[in-house]
DNA sequence: CATGAATGAGGCTTCATTCAT
DNA sequence: TATGAATGAAGCCTCATTCAT
């Protein structure tokens, strides 16, 4: 019997330090020999683990849209409002501003690599869908058609992530309470 | 005299193939060596003509901030309507989409380098500014406050912003005629 | 004691299976762990089988001269032919063209690999003694001196090496009857 | 104006000094930074003149064919007698050793590679061209027919081959003259 | 100005093997 | 016996850059 250890756990750790990584150094310095450093590890044993570093940067960028969906999720089902609910997809705290960077990092991949960029199309898509159900829940007699609220959620999906991009970029302009603000100013 | 404008010129040229390069092939394969092939040059003459590679992607990246701009502020000075200035920010042709996708890729740089960084931001402030113009001119007689004002502006390039990642990634959902439709509904 | 047996018996497998990954791949992808998913076991235990990956070699090639071995003295023992005897040499049907494939591959442990060496000249010589028995055997009355008899030998052996090897390169120019024309042109 | 190298003659030097690695290590150990090692070179620069590792193989396996080939046409336009010609490609001297030696080393290659394996059969063919040349040279008026001066003609270069692989192997047996003695039995 | 030569560093990947269970 | 974990070494290749002409 081999000594015992998680294959899906070690997989969860070592991306976690590949996040880290990539978040300190940049993904130009987001190499197999910085990861297995970081984490201690032979650089072997990473490609035991991912197949290459491609599949490892997919871990990642999945892993980060999963905990930004999370978050999202949990805001609906916790009953919050609909701006405090949007408002856990903006860059206000370490973990969301991580998420972010780590998401816009990988727009380099989403630009070439198809897998990424369907990955990132559908996970979109997905979010606009938990949007709408946001909108529908505030106003479940609204008169509005199919068309206007396909609009609607796609607009105040481009602020959020305009928003975003900005605030990572000038943090000290964009506070988190500037961010709620020009959010809610779309709600006026 | 006449090196300087030699040197110069070579240097446009020299970022107009990078330029290319990095449409083409993506942030990963940018290397002095390919953009030295696709120009037919030495490597060793780019080295020449730019500090280091840095150098040479901040020009691109410079280069493809001024396109931008020059777009917009045509676009203004011929006097057309708000959002067919704004429009002209949008991903609905070739060159600007290009440049989006440009722009996109150098915020991993904007993530990490410094320079990078402030020129983004500088930029974006700028921006933002030519959009408060375009607004007073509507609404000279505004009774908005200053800082109303700042927040909408920061709305209106926030969508774009939004819009053209999105549309930039799924380009057949995102028609220049939905984007226009999403730009014009927060104008309603 | 059983286990003993049960050992042999796995190293035959292994032994055979990696044969087969030679013949398939060949050599600069004779890799253990190629070996160990073919067999469906771990590279652990196929290095507990075999002290290392020259001992598995070096079963793989004495196996294979041990087959060849067999097929002529078979034929021998069958009373067949001197030509049909050294028939069974050449390359004309699957087994032997994999056997022969197997042993070229190797030629390059014999030109480095003193243990290999050995073995390549001591079965080389083992098998021209069978052909003077099988010579011997034909004119018993000969007048031929130990000389001419080595000679004579040695000879045919080198026709049956060198049809092969351009048989393996060439198989459809070296059919299997263009090769016994050659190889009883010799007997003319 | 770069440093004057001619580009081909260090190629040929690099082909030289690679061919000594191969002949000394052997194939398995006949690596980039071995070789660029012997040359006093870095890695990088062989990159610079070979494509990749498979070319400057393609380069040695070739240069080693033309060597013999030029051996044996030489031989033919000093007029030698025919078994003479044939001598040159018997490995009698050093310099034949090490081509025979390179070329079995590479039987892996041809097993395997396409472009070698053709490689290996246009020259094997070429050869017995120039070995019909001689025989016919011998005898112009002989009444063979072409499938009998074909079947001679392969059965003198098979038996040179076979020759060859076992003098390679066992250089005390197989001295010069009892390759000789061997081969004119041929023509008995 | 312009070049091919050359380099050192480092990229990812794969190897055969050993360890700990 | 048998395993997955883990490793250090080494594989080839490519990078950005500098050198010498």
């Amino acid at each position: 019997m081999p000594r015992i250890v998680d294959h899906d756990e070690r997989r969860k750790q070592v991306v976690g330090i590949a996040r880290k990584v990539l978040l300190q150094h940049g993904l130009e310095k987001f190499t197999i020999r910085r990861i297995a450093e970081a984490a201690k590890l032979s650089t072997a044993i990473i490609s035991h683990y991912f197949r290459d570093k491609r599949e490892l940067m997919l871990f990642i960028f999945l892993d980060t849209l999963d905990i930004t969906q999370r978050r999202f999720t949990q805001a609906v089902e916790a009953d919050l409002s609909t701006t405090a609910c949007l408002q856990t997809l903006l860059p206000t705290d370490d973990e969301s501003r991580d998420n972010w960077k780590v998401w816009i990092a990988f727009w380099n991949m989403t630009l070439t690599d198809t897998e990424f960029r369907n990955q990132q199309v559908e996970r979109t898509e997905s979010t606009l869908q938990r949007i709408r159900g946001l909108l529908d829940r505030d106003s479940s007699s609204s008169s509005k058609s199919a068309e206007e609220k396909d609009i609607e959620e796609r607009r105040i999906f481009a602020v959020i992530v305009g928003i975003a991009i900005q605030a990572i970029h000038d943090p000290e302009r964009w506070t988190a309470e500037r961010q709620s603000q020009v959010l809610e100013s779309e709600f006026g």
